[in-house]
DNA sequence: ATTAGGG
DNA sequence: CCCTAAT
């Protein structure tokens, strides 16, 4: 119970920092935001604390979870049914985590062309399809704020499919996850299992190596492509795997770029049977970890648990939505980039691997990198280009993935548009947001000052298990990308538990983290489940910063509460609940709000000059009417203004006619030499003058005599000389 | 949600 | 046009 409420509570004020502005009519005002600075806690501290609260999570009994969750739940529809389909934003999302194939060439001619199936299909690919189900069902969750009743069957079957089959309905095993990651997390700390001894390196598991990538990523496009929202002009494309690589995989095609909706009932692909726990667990841990890579994976690790703990996709929904609520309308016109690269290596130098490192080819196969947009086709024919003097080392890297991104488009948008803005997104990536991490036999190199030589790379025996990733620069703030937060990247191999900072971690070069209150958030409540931290907007919260020289042992947490000025602590609101049922709704709405103010990052200018709307200049005639609308109605008024000129104009708010009138009002008053832009014909100036005196006189009048409104004058327009009033809307009539 | 006003 | 404050 308590792990249900810490998870609904701590998942919120996700996408905040990034508030588009989209059309007007769907722009949400959002509480003014604030920021919390200084938010620093290390990806170990997480780590261990997040670990240990899996530990106490996985003793809660599923029974009771169930028992009161069941009870829950109709609670908590009969309040939120009016949250059954708030949203149907629909968003693109253009994911992948992955890395390149990179095809080690010896001087031997036959082996050049070969492929190194057990680094890519295993390694990488067969991570990536696990992590691309959990996240586009987390992002579905996410983005429209609603899941399908479809969905519960279904969320049970993710959760289990790529690892498990099992039926539809067998929610059985609510803590499975946690469970296995607990083990899994045992496996890294204490070097000993509670249960088998896992692979160390679950990279090199067999079953992973050799395997082919679980059956579900066929299952992915059930999963994703909501519904189009019928209020929304938002399109959304689940674009899992933005594949740009020379070479087609089947595997990924069925993950890759499905934008039509497709039945969520279809049926979970039947995974073949893994019965051996020991590969479950392995695969599990996997999934967890590379899950956490990602911002929606990091919801989707609580999803999963939050649905197959309970069985209970309404509650879960509802929970969710009702969370979500303050940002159902909002939309993304900027594209995100998240991190979710198979690597998770960021930082210290990698990126310049290939200059240092691969002297001279290096060069063409990096220019390469970047061009992959632009023709992908040509990364490929890079291999004649490496040429075969001995010393050198030669690499073939048939294909990179861009990251993730998240792209949201209105459904207005033309083809031309959305390639554009895809377009755009994946060449911000390449330009500059990128790191190149290097693995070798599974381990990232992360020392950029060895030679390939020292490093082993030059061996043939070590060319195998060479692998390339691409990986969201943190440090980097690319145009255009993460505007609200940047991508959630581990500096080291940190398993689950930053999942669940999500977008709200930052990670910096120094291996700390600054995290979003919302992340804060989060972390309190794991340290203290029994307590829930006030999201108090004004609080500075701080974590101090101790990453472990060992990436598998995380340190221990060592949280400070610099200014815990708790003023309504949500408990409170538990009191007055009657019910655990109703609290559960009310403590989400509130985090909501409070998690709601806090943009780590900065947004880069360009992403500024993106969310802006464009400019739409007043033509004349546009002018005409505002002028005569305000002659009659005054100025004040612009709703009805508004009603009554531009009720057919949606990109002309209120405000928007407001503003112009201010701007009239001070061209009128300015000089014709002053005066820019497109000339207003001075008649109309006058008008503007004219009525601007008339009903700041009549205001004034209004003021002074308290007169009710049946007695005011009636404005004549005529008295300008051009008008007529014949107007039957004219109340002052 | 509107309105007013500064930027 | 944006953003905020105040209704």
């Amino acid at each position: 119970m308590v792990l249900q409420k810490r998870l609904d509570y701590g998942f919120n004020g996700y996408q905040v920092p990034t508030i588009p502005r989209a059309t007007r009519s769907a722009r949400k005002r959002v509480p003014f935001r604030k920021r919390v600075e200084g938010n620093r806690i290390s990806a170990f501290d997480l780590l261990a604390t997040v670990a240990g609260t899996l530990l106490l999570d996985k003793e809660s009994s599923p029974a009771s979870n169930n028992a009161w969750n069941a009870e829950d739940q109709s609670a908590v529809e009969k309040n939120n049914v009016k949250e059954e389909r708030q949203d149907g934003d629909q968003s693109l999302k253009l994911e992948t985590c992955n890395v390149s194939e990179l095809v080690p060439q010896t001087n031997d001619p036959n082996y050049s062309s070969r492929e190194s199936p057990s680094l890519q299909n295993g390694t990488q690919f067969g991570v990536t399809s696990a992590i691309t189900t959990s996240e586009r069902l987390d992002y579905q969750k996410l983005i429209n704020g609603k899941i399908k009743n479809e969905m519960g069957g279904l969320a049970c079957k993710v959760e289990t499919g790529p690892f498990v089959s099992r039926t539809p309905g067998d929610c059985v095993e609510p803590v499975s996850e946690n469970k296995v990651l607990t083990d899994e997390e045992l496996d890294r700390t204490n070097k000993a299992s509670s249960g088998e001894v896992a692979d160390k390196c679950p990279l090199e598991d067999p079953l992973v190596l050799d395997g082919k990538p679980p059956a579900v990523v066929s299952s992915d496009s059930s999963i994703k492509a909501p519904s189009f929202g019928e209020h929304d002009p938002f399109i959304s494309f689940p674009i899992q795997q933005y594949d740009v690589n020379v070479v087609s995989r089947d595997d990924d095609e069925k993950s890759s770029g499905c934008t039509h909706p497709s039945p969520i009932r279809e049926p979970f692909r039947s995974t073949p049977r893994i019965g051996d726990r020991r590969i479950r667990k392995i695969l599990a841990s996997r999934y967890w970890k590379v899950a956490l890579r990602s911002k929606n994976a990091t919801y989707s690790n609580y999803d999963e648990n939050l649905k197959s703990g309970y069985c209970n996709r309404s509650t879960y929904k509802r929970l969710r939505s009702g969370r979500n609520f303050p940002f159902k309308k909002r939309k993304f016109l900027h594209y995100t980039s998240e991190s979710n690269s198979d690597g998770g290596t960021i930082g210290e130098g990698i990126s310049d691997l290939p200059e240092k490192n691969i002297n001279g080819k290096a060069s063409i196969l990096y220019s390469k990198m970047h061009g992959v947009t632009g023709e992908p086709s040509s990364l490929a024919d890079q291999r004649k280009s490496f040429n075969s003097r001995d010393p050198h080392v030669k690499l073939r890297i048939k294909s990179f993935r861009v990251p993730e991104l998240f792209i949201e488009i209105p459904e207005s948008a033309t083809v031309g548009s959305l390639k554009r803005t895809v377009k755009e997104a994946v060449t911000a990536i390449l330009g500059g947001g990128l790191c190149v991490g290097v693995l070798l036999q599974g381990k990232k190199v992360r020392d950029d000052n060895k030679t390939l030589l020292q490093t082993g790379i030059s061996r043939d025996n070590q060319m195998d298990s060479l692998g390339f990733s691409l990986e969201p620069n943190p440090s980097h703030t690319s145009p255009s990308l993460c505007p609200g937060g940047s991508p959630l990247t581990l500096p080291h191999d940190i398993p689950l538990p930053l999942a669940s900072l999500g977008e709200e971690a930052n990670f910096l070069s120094d291996n700390s983290i600054l995290i979003h209150e919302a992340a804060w958030f989060k972390c309190m409540e794991l340290v203290s489940p029994g307590k829930l931290y006030p999201a108090n907007p004004g609080l500075v919260n701080q974590v101090t910063c101790h990453p472990s020289t060992d990436p598998c042992i995380p340190n221990a947490c060592d949280f400070i509460e610099s200014n815990n000025d708790c003023t309504a602590s949500p408990t409170d609101m538990f009191d007055k609940s009657t019910t655990e049922s109703k609290a559960l709704v009310a403590v989400p709405a509130m985090s909501v709000e409070t998690l709601a103010a806090v943009p780590v990052h900065k947004k880069s200018k360009q992403s500024e000059v993106a969310q802006r709307r464009i400019r739409r200049p007043f033509s004349i005639s546009e002018v005409e009417a505002l002028v005569q609308a305000v002659e009659k109605l005054g100025t004040g008024r612009w709703r009805d203004v508004k009603l009554r000129a531009f009720d057919n104009a949606k990109h002309r708010t209120y405000v928007d006619l407001k503003d112009k009138w201010k701007t009239l009002l001070h061209t009128a008053r300015i000089s014709p030499q002053q005066r820019r832009g497109e000339p207003v014909p001075q008649e109309l100036l006058d008008r503007v003058l004219n009525a601007h005196t008339y009903w700041s006189q009549q205001q004034a009048k209004q003021q002074q005599q308290q007169l009710p409104e049946s007695c005011l004058p009636h404005y004549n327009s005529t008295m300008i000389g051009s008008g007529r009033c014949d107007d039957d809307e004219n109340i002052l009539g």
